[in-house]
DNA sequence: ACAGTTTTCGTAATGCGTTCCGAAATTTTC
DNA sequence: GAAAATTTCGGAACGCATTACGAAAACTGT
């Protein structure tokens, strides 16, 4: 009747298909919301986001609408573990395509980064899309799962580059990495919103990267960087 | 100081009803899309972007629910309305704020931007809030009314360094102009999911507007952007 | 003032996300 | 296997944005 609330924990477990309980019970749970998520990225690709409802995720996932509220908070919960799931692909992919140089890793990440988006606009659009913040000071565990990784990812790539020596060693590695994912998302926003092309979206985010990069890199690096930057400068 | 009463219909007759038709009906037309636009900026700040219902702006503004639909495509084009005044509004407030100097104007218009935030926030929130973009090929209009004034406005400033001698002749307007906004918007994506302060907006938008102007900036200047970014690199 | 056009109004209807509830099915416990 | 606890199911219900439609009201030209 009473068992204890925990829908972070939940989450958790899930996130990280923890052993935690092995009871049938819960297995049962973990398999049917296993199948919702896969159900609701199957949908995304197809049909896009507007045309997603939760009748056709529960249709799909063959289960009933007020299962899937039982099993997740709401529709963007089910979304962002959707996004989770394609995170980790993406770092996956990414650690098989990186080049040894730190910088080139980097831009590789764009690379990546656009070249997924070509193959799943549809899917990539609807993760990528950010559903109105909460308006009262509490901080959304939710976001903060789409933030934390990000971060983190970007950080460590930051990081490499100084230990190479590509970047001075007095960078602020959490400033530059902070820096970084605002331009690409700010780029993002604008792909999302149809004002630029893929195409575009890459040639922007590069040229921004490059020219932040230029500030911190060794002065070997700098020159290489700003010719990259020169020459994005004509496809913008 | 500004004029003694600038209530928000006179900003929309400013903006909207200048060359057409003054007859009767247009005029009461005109009337009832201003009563309309300047409920929902009040209901707005009143009460959110979350409890703003069609219903409630109807009632506010003594029309009919119908009647917005006749007026307005959405309610998001509602919305947009609002945020053409405030943006309005935010020039006018700049050009009376503005240093002499066309690199302190930039990071002035940082400073008055989070201040109007500040002093509004349930409102900001709710205007600078991207609807889902259409996922089809067409580019929303109502994106590009965003997005235009908002290229123009910066790229304004950017120019006037650029013709000031703060910033090199070579310095491509529209590029850094778009990298500046990626910067800002990328900021305030995170500021709208509750993950940093308005001050802490300020602070790094003022970061990576330094670490970018001084890639384009004429050694002089180059040199004091860089102790900018140093000491803002501590508030991080 | 009158006839014709245009606009608003009110209401019903659609589909959405979400919540609620009782009945049915399933799993756990003894 | 029976009883108890838990979960799913299916449908009703709520409020929302949006659309459709006929009736009422306001405006137009004459």
């Amino acid at each position: 009747m009473l068992s204890a609330r925990r829908t972070v924990e939940d989450d958790l477990n899930l996130s990280l298909a923890a052993p935690l309980e092995t009871t049938r019970r819960e297995q049962a749970k973990a398999e049917r919301r296993a199948r919702i998520v896969a159900a609701a990225h199957d949908l995304l690709r197809e049909v896009g986001r507007e045309a997603l409802s939760m009748k056709m995720v529960a249709a799909r996932a063959g289960v009933a609408v007020s299962t899937l509220y039982k099993l997740f908070d709401s529709k963007q919960a089910i979304l962002s573990m959707v996004f989770d799931q394609d995170l980790e692909r993406f770092k996956d992919r990414l650690t098989q395509v990186a080049s040894t140089d730190a910088i080139e890793r980097i831009m590789d990440a764009i690379d990546l980064a656009t070249e997924v988006y070509r193959a799943d606009p549809r899917l990539h659009r609807a993760l990528l899309w950010r559903p109105p913040g909460p308006e009262g000071e509490a901080d959304a565990g939710l976001d903060a799962a789409l933030r934390g990784p990000r971060i983190q990812f970007w950080r460590g790539l930051v990081h490499a580059a100084i230990d190479g020596g590509q970047l001075k060693p007095s960078t602020d590695a959490g400033a530059l990495a902070t820096l970084l994912i605002h331009i690409f998302s700010g780029a993002i926003e604008d792909w999302m919103a149809n004002a630029i092309s893929l195409d575009q979206l890459r040639a922007e985010t590069q040229y921004g990267f490059a020219v932040v990069l230029s500030v911190f890199a060794s002065s070997a690096i700098a020159n290489s960087l700003r010719e990259r930057m020169k020459s994005l400068q004509q496809s913008l």
